[in-house]
DNA sequence: GCCGTTTTCGGCCCGACTGTTTTCAGTCG
């Protein structure tokens, strides 16, 4: 992750949360590499995740405020201040310039932490990944005392296949794998259970790798068969009780497995994430218990681990919600009794951004109404492109116009089922909208969405989207950051600014729940939450299947802190009108 | 570098696996 590029010297020298999370990362790569305390190196590192995982911009807090963070003390607020403002900081400067930046790609090698690295720079000058890859070849790396011939042939591997490397899998490309994983395991002779966790449990919009977790009625040998499966290409270890592989995919899999009785605290233990664990095993130290992966121990005493419960309990908390543990606040909140009660699918009344034939989708408009019924909903809204979308074949005045009659005659037509009528109508590059009033009052709610010049800078980004919910007929902000994952980068928006005029003007911010864009993300939920604003969970479906998108987008909610009280379609037809009319009369 | 109903110093999460060793350090999750 931290890469001395992804601090490259922006337009202006101000930073966003995650270059400066980027930079303190590298700072802490470059002072473990220089032998520093290893627990100064950890301050670093968890001032870099409490910077990245904010929901406020850093850049307009002050210094007092950064120092209040958990982590973060008057030195490293410090630091933080200089990095927003100037783009840099003296020590990172100074680090820099004593060690070439380029040396924490090495960091990325399997297999090379920051001691091995150190010794490869002392005994062989090596900084780079090129330098490195040569002396490999040439046969030297063995020479340097700690590595040997397999080490070496291994860093040998790892530089030829760097590409390869550092990949994440979307959720909906990594559910499916562990789905199949799982069932194979649940075939092996003595396998009990086997269930998935990490950050695939966790529901994160990207999964770096799988942690399945086994438990076992008898001795068996389970690991081999995992590790010699087809589908697997290399071998990464494989003892008794863990097995590491990397598919042929590319996907990095980590099976483990514990006895029965040590279910619950093995779930939790590999659920993660990492932060929350190592705060939740402080909280167990305070109370002079040891919890690990086989249970939670006072001395040599289990007291609890067969449950995730049985864990939480064990420090005076109520079980919390895989999605939660992110050391956000979740421990804190679980203290004092204040742990959302979370919203799940079951909540949502209706989907509010969904296409047909007309414009890019694939079914027609009864094919989605029977789809939407299917699953449960009571309305839709379908929400076709405007007309500058013409890739998409977007509807212009007269076309919705029409729509807007079919839909009328269909309506007639249903019971316990209504189809709203709107528009994903294009925000011109001028905040303008891409129909004229005359048209879009005819409508239930006006969803507005970027869909060109993804690169304007931050103000006039900004402006652009302010712009478009001045305009009386908009209703909601569809995928408001425009991200695609591994495609395209969010648009360079001031969010929070976004999201306070929306609640002025009584709009409303989507959750997009396609499985590319996930936008909003989980930290954005919780701010809009904090701002008083109504996320609206939508599939931006194209066809019926993808209505099912919307698990995708309720696992981020999730992550995101919302109650159902906090998003817009979980809300019966009668109580949606008049929050949409109250949009429609400002 | 941070932090504190065991406070201003002395702590800071825990275990499996690997390779290079000959009892263990380093890495990883």
């Amino acid at each position: 992750m931290p890469t001395a590029n992804a601090v490259a010297p922006p337009r202006r020298q101000a930073l966003v949360n995650a270059q400066i999370a980027a930079a303190l990362d590298e700072m802490a790569d470059l002072l473990e590499i220089g032998g520093a305390n290893p627990f100064r190196v950890r301050a670093y590192r968890n001032a870099a995740r409490t910077v990245g995982s904010l929901s406020a911009s850093v850049h307009a807090m002050p210094e007092a405020e950064l120092d209040d963070l958990p982590g973060i003390g008057a030195d490293l607020a410090g630091k933080i201040r200089q990095l927003a403002t100037t783009g840099t900081c003296d020590l990172l400067a100074q680090l820099r310039k004593e060690a070439s930046p380029a040396i924490t790609e090495l960091l990325k090698i399997p297999g090379l932490g920051p001691h091995r690295v150190a010794a490869l720079r002392k005994a062989l000058d090596i900084t780079t990944m090129d330098q490195l890859q040569r002396a490999a070849k040439d046969g030297r790396i063995r020479s340097v005392r700690g590595f040997g011939e397999k080490l070496e042939k291994e860093i040998l591997q790892a530089t030829a296949a760097r590409v390869d490397q550092a990949r994440r899998f979307k959720l909906a490309d990594a559910a499916p794998v562990a789905d199949a994983l799982l069932a194979g395991l649940r075939a092996v002779p003595g396998v009990d259970q086997a269930v998935a966790a990490g950050s695939l449990r966790r529901r994160r919009d990207t999964v770096g790798d799988l942690d399945l977790l086994v438990t076992v009625r008898h001795d068996n040998d389970v690991v081999a068969q995992f590790v010699s499966q087809p589908g697997v290409r290399q071998v990464l270890a494989h003892g008794h009780t863990r097995g590491s592989v990397i598919l042929d995919s590319g996907m990095q899999v980590d099976l483990r497995v514990v006895p029965r009785e040590s279910f619950g605290a093995a779930l939790q233990y590999f659920t993660g994430s990492k932060a929350h664990n190592i705060a939740l095993r402080r909280l167990g130290q305070e109370r002079g218990l040891k919890i690990n992966e086989y249970g939670v121990f006072r001395d040599s005493q289990r007291i609890a681990g067969a449950t995730e419960a049985s864990v939480y309990r064990s420090v005076g908390l109520p079980y919390i919600e895989p999605e939660l543990r992110e050391d956000r606040g979740e421990l804190d909140a679980a203290r004092e009794r204040r742990l959302p009660r979370l919203l799940e699918l079951a909540d949502l009344r209706g989907d509010l951004h969904v296409h047909t034939k007309e414009s890019d989708g694939r079914d027609t408009l009864q094919r989605m109404v029977e789809a939407a019924r299917e699953r449960g909903l009571k309305y839709i809204a379908i929400t076709e492109h405007s007309k500058r979308l013409t890739v998409a074949r977007g509807l212009d005045a007269k076309r919705l116009a029409q729509q807007i009659d079919e839909i009328d005659r269909l309506n007639a037509t249903l019971d316990g089922f209504t189809v709203l009528k709107g528009i994903e109508v294009d925000i011109l590059e001028d905040g303008k909208l891409d129909l004229p009033d005359t048209v879009l009052r005819r409508l239930d709610l006006v969803v507005g969405a970027i869909h060109h010049r993804f690169d304007l800078p931050r103000d006039k980004q900004t402006e652009r989207l302010l712009r478009a919910m001045d305009n009386k007929h908009f209703s909601l902000l569809a995928h408001p950051t425009g991200r695609l994952i591994d495609q395209r980068a969010p648009c360079d928006i001031d969010l929070q600014r976004v999201v306070r005029h929306a609640r002025e003007r009584g709009c409303f911010i989507e959750l997009n729940s396609q499985p590319d864009r996930l936008d909003l993300i989980d930290t954005a939920c919780q701010m809009a939450k904090a701002e008083g604003v109504l996320v609206s969970v939508d599939t931006d479906a194209h066809s019926g299947p993808e209505l099912d998108f919307v698990r995708f987008g309720v696992g981020q909610a999730r992550r995101g802190w919302l109650q159902k009280a906090d998003v817009l379609n979980t809300r019966e037809l009668h109580e949606l009108r008049p929050l949409l009319a109250r949009t429609m009369q400002v």
